[in-house]
This record gives C-alpha cells, sequence and structure tokens, in this order.
DNA sequence: TTTTACAAGTGTTTTTTAAACACCATAAAT
DNA sequence: ATTTATGGTGTTTAAAAAACACTTGTAAAA
C-alpha cells in the first residue's frame, strides 16, 4: 500500500515495519442481504433488532470481519450463523462508509447480497428467533443506511439476473416454467409474455425438460425442468457463450 | 450494526456503548486505477514505489482511510494529492481483503477507478515523481493484489461505458467522432465499423456538432462534437432514455 | 358422464435493432 | 494537376425482440 502523506516516511525502508501505525483503524462489518423467492414474491430475510440502539427496528443481518479470514469468508459466517446454511451463492456489492452510518462507533460496511431457496432448507438452524421473510415490496423501513444497500442489491440483482444464470440459486432445483417466469418478473417488477419468456429461455439451450410434472400448480400439471450447469459452463467455455435473457 | 455472536451481551443495553470493542480493528486503504486516454491509446497512471517493501515496483496510488471522512472523501483526496486534480469521475470498484495481501500489515483496500482526460490538465501538481502514464496493454507487473484490481475496473468500465456516457470524462469538451470511436475500439479492445457507429452515437442524440473543424488531424480537417449533458439528463428524466452503446 | 374451470402449452407475424458493406470530398503538399 | 491522407456519408440484409390467441389436459363439480 503507498501512503502518500508518508512519502518521506516511507523513503526511510527502517520505519516500514511500523509506518502504518500513524493511520487510524476503523471497524468493518459485513452486512447481508439475503433474497429468497417463495411461490411469487421475491423477499428479503430481515431481523428484528432486540438491543439498543434502533431497538426493535428491522435490520439488515450483520457481523465484523476478523483478523483471521477475509470479507468473502466472513460474510459466509454470518450467513451460516443466521441461517445454518452453507453453499450460499453470495456476492460483494458495496462499501458503505458515511461517518456517522453507526450511531454507536466509527464503522465501515462491506455489504453481500444472497441467494437462497427458501422451501428446499428448513430453517430450524435459524439462531435469530426474530428472523422473518418479508415480501422485498413490503419491506418496513430499516435501520441506518440498511435502505439504501436494499435498493443497490436489487439493481444488482436486477442486472446480474439478464446476464448470468443465477436466477437458479433461488429456485428448487426442479423448477416449471411458469415459476422460472415469475421469478423473473418479481426480480425485473415487470409482467412478461409467456411464449416469448419460453422461447428466448429454450434458445438458450440449459434446462432440461423432464419426465415429472408438479400437480400441485394445475389440473393439467406443469413440466419439471432442471438447469444444466455443465453443458452451461461447457458452453461458455468453448463458444464464449452469453446468458442473457 | 448487528453482532450474531454477542447476541446474549447486546440484549444488555448497558452494555452497548463498548460492545464494539471486543471486535477487530484494521487499517483500511483506499487505492485507485486512473484512466486516461491519450490520441489512441488507453493508459493507466502508475507509480514506482521508491520505499520498501518492493522498492522499485510498480504500484496503484493510495492511501488510507482518515476518522473523519468518508471513502469517497478518501479516493477524492488520493487522487488531488497525487494529481492536484479535482472534479474528477470516481466510481468505488471493490474491497479487497486477502489476509496477507499486504505484508506489511493487515490491510483492507477500497478500489475506486478514475477516468481523466490526459491532455486537458497539466500535471505540475503531481507530487510524486515516479508517477507515469502507461498503455494498459504494455502495463508491467503490479505490487500486491493491484493487478487483479486493474483488470476488475478494466472490466467495470467496459461495462459502463457500452450502458452510460462516462466515456466523454476521457475526452476533451470538444473532440471528433474519430476520437469518440478510437476511444470505445480502446475500452471494448476490438474494431468498431465507422458507419455503424456514428449512426449509433447519431441515433442517441446527445452530441451537438459544431461548425467548428479539429485541422490538426488530417487535411481535409474533422469537425467536432461536444456531448450535451444537459440534454442527455432531460432525456433521461422525461422518457427513460438508456444511454446504450 | 358430461360439463366446467383452470392453468399449461404452443408458432407466426411484425417491428426494431444490429451488421455488413464502398465510394466520394477536401485540402495540403508536391 | 496529381498525389495523399483522412473525413464523411446511406442502404441493404440479417438477427433479435415484441406483439399476438387459441387449443390441451386434468380434476372437480354438476
Amino acid at each position: 500500500m503507498k501512503i502518500l502523506d508518508n512519502m518521506e516516511v516511507a523513503k526511510d525502508a527502517n520505519l516500514q515495519l511500523n509506518y502504518y501505525q500513524k493511520e487510524d483503524q476503523v471497524l468493518l462489518a459485513v452486512d447481508c442481504i439475503i433474497f429468497g423467492f417463495d411461490k411469487k414474491d421475491l423477499k428479503i430475510l430481515l431481523i428484528k433488532r432486540n438491543f439498543e440502539p434502533e431497538k426493535g427496528k428491522w435490520s439488515l443481518i450483520g457481523g465484523f470481519l476478523k483478523k483471521n479470514e477475509n470479507l468473502d469468508q466472513a460474510a459466509v459466517r454470518v450467513l451460516k450463523t443466521l441461517t445454518g446454511l452453507s453453499d450460499i451463492y453470495m456476492e460483494q456489492l458495496y462499501t458503505y462508509s458515511k461517518v456517522d452510518r453507526d450511531p454507536g462507533q466509527r464503522t465501515i460496511s462491506v455489504c453481500y447480497y444472497a441467494l437462497i431457496d427458501v422451501n428446499a432448507h428448513n430453517f430450524d438452524g435459524i439462531q435469530i428467533d426474530s428472523a422473518s421473510w418479508i415480501e422485498l415490496k413490503k419491506a418496513p423501513e430499516l435501520i441506518f443506511d440498511h435502505d439504501e444497500m436494499v435498493q443497490k442489491a436489487i439493481a444488482r440483482l436486477r442486472r446480474k439476473a439478464m446476464t448470468n444464470p443465477i436466477g437458479f440459486e433461488l429456485l428448487p432445483e426442479k423448477f416449471t416454467m411458469r415459476q422460472l417466469q415469475n421469478l423473473y418478473e418479481s426480480i425485473l417488477d415487470k409482467k412478461l409474455d409467456k411464449r416469448n419468456f419460453i422461447n428466448k429461455i429454450n434458445s438458450l439451450d440449459v434446462l432440461v425438460k423432464l419426465d415429472e410434472k408438479d400437480m400441485t400448480v394445475s389440473r393439467k400439471g406443469a413440466y419439471l425442468y432442471i438447469f444444466d450447469k455443465e453443458k452451461y459452463e461447457k458452453k461458455v467455455e468453448e463458444h464464449g457463450f452469453n446468458f442473457k435473457i
């Protein structure tokens, strides 16, 4: 790391070992937006704070970075602590640093978002009883700058889902075309044409249609599909394929 | 901020004021990729370290976050210290946190990138004499994880320039169509068709063609254009216009 | 058993956007 | 007057996106 203010100090290599010590240290938090998709609705997992300040208000889950881990690891740890889940899609979003964003102490927060199939997991492992899945559109006001974080996460999810096959992370392994379309309609917050959607998905040629139907959804039943990840990755590697909806 | 590991502690509001103190603090660096465009080449501003460790090696510019500023302000300060320039387009890119990324001390780096019109400014203000503009394609190996940062910045610039009018930040106020095309060819690293490019740009309808020519570039001279920022913003606001090349 | 209700499934046409493509204009230098 | 170097300009074709409506299968109700 280069320290402009300390150029003259830096020139003396003897001072190298302790020349970082003049600099301010800060607390580094990791906050996490957890997206879930339940039937027709995009939801986020929120907790109601049971401690001051802002006790009783809704917030994202979070934790602090520890000395012996990197941020990705911290985000995974935070998520596991809350939900008991591992192997979840997570991605770093943005770092928030307003001086007074946390009234408790100067804290910088690195924000992550995660995509979870709500129904595939039982959440017995949830260690915070005040955690709830809340419809994105009905979400309450959140503490600090967490609303801003959620807005950015939605924008990122929207862009990313259009150009990468991350939507499947929110669905069960087997899903119907209608579920997939509902998911995209929720993410994009607009209606899509059924036939155009199916044509588009089929043209991507990365789903496998099963001989199995989901009979819970209609009298006729709807065919189930799975995302063929290996086929997708092979297409990307061999032909520079671009997933684009 | 919510501290999962400390839920039981947190329930006691009396401990609130010092309950952050159990957490590790870290140094937060700000590193900056400065893009410039010079005639036909995309360049980045690099410095040769004149102090240990990694003395003599090339690196991005950077500094440390101070207690009384947020990250955007720190990035602006770092840039101004190096170049003397203000009012520069800057955007946060990503936060790097590998445990051993800086051998000096555990340091997390929040990375920014900046877009500068190389020729519009004289760099007398440069306070580091070892700073140089280096062609992106000829850039040397950089210290720590700086190469990774540059790669991510290029990817971001590529995406962003295709969907937002940020390219103009790299050009003089008045520019020729060919300059604009050269810029996009540099950013995308591929040749574009001259006529298709002009048709596309004109269809966006956000440039103003001046009655003035740049005579330095050819016998015939090339018309100069300016980006009409107000028109652009009005179109975005009133018609949900999307800049897209 | 027939009817009804409900969501699933399925192709074609039209419109828009992207891509391919080649020649003339200008002015300075010789 | 000729050469030279770069600027400037439209049309045609191909591909992608958007608009659009009816039939099918099944279970429950009549």
